[in-house]
DNA sequence: CGTTTTTGACCCGCGC
DNA sequence: GCGCGGGTCAAAAACG
């Protein structure tokens, strides 16, 4: 079942109807129109060359790799992007009362992070930050690319 | 038995 | 220095 064509509330009723399974939601939720952007969509001009100018994320430049933030409307808190995460902390945080979740990944030599927290002023969707690239990736497997909100 | 989660302790930068 | 906010470590527990 290809969930990623349907609107926020055909997703929803397909929820309520209970024939969709918690692994199809689960990555189905990081699809665009799940999403809204981190901060208002930011003028053409202020847009970074080097990487494709997105509404609905926030990128920033971190010790030479790229920490790209982005919420998503959500029940669950986790979602599958295709990456296997060991969880490594869980620290609450000032001006949200949710705790913000922190993940490596699992695949040795692969440093990339990535947090986890409910969005304290709409609790309805969840920020979802990742720091760094992967430098792996398996044959056959999707793995969801934030900047292109979609699996690749 | 290897891997992951849990959770308090620890650490570090910053403002006062 | 000290306390606060945020990020990480690591030992024990839980898991499959």
């Amino acid at each position: 079942m290809d969930l990623s064509d349907l609107s926020f509330f055909e997703f929803a009723e397909r929820l309520l109807s209970d024939e969709v399974s918690p692994e199809v939601i689960a990555s189905s939720m990081l699809q665009p129109q799940f999403q809204k952007p981190i901060h208002p969509i930011p003028s053409s001009s202020s847009c970074n060359s080097s990487l494709k100018c997105m509404s609905g994320s926030k990128k920033v430049k971190v010790d030479g790799g790229l920490r790209i933030a982005f919420r998503t409307k959500s029940k669950l808190e986790i979602l599958d992007d295709g990456y296997k995460w060991r969880k490594y902390g869980k620290k609450s945080v000032k001006n949200n009362p949710n705790p913000r979740n922190y993940y490596h990944c699992s695949t040795q030599g692969c440093h990339v992070k990535k947090r986890v927290e409910r969005d304290g002023e709409d609790n309805s969707y969840v920020i979802t930050t990742y720091e760094g690239v992967h430098n792996h990736r398996s044959p056959g497997v999707l793995y969801y690319d934030p900047i292109n909100t979609s699996y690749m």
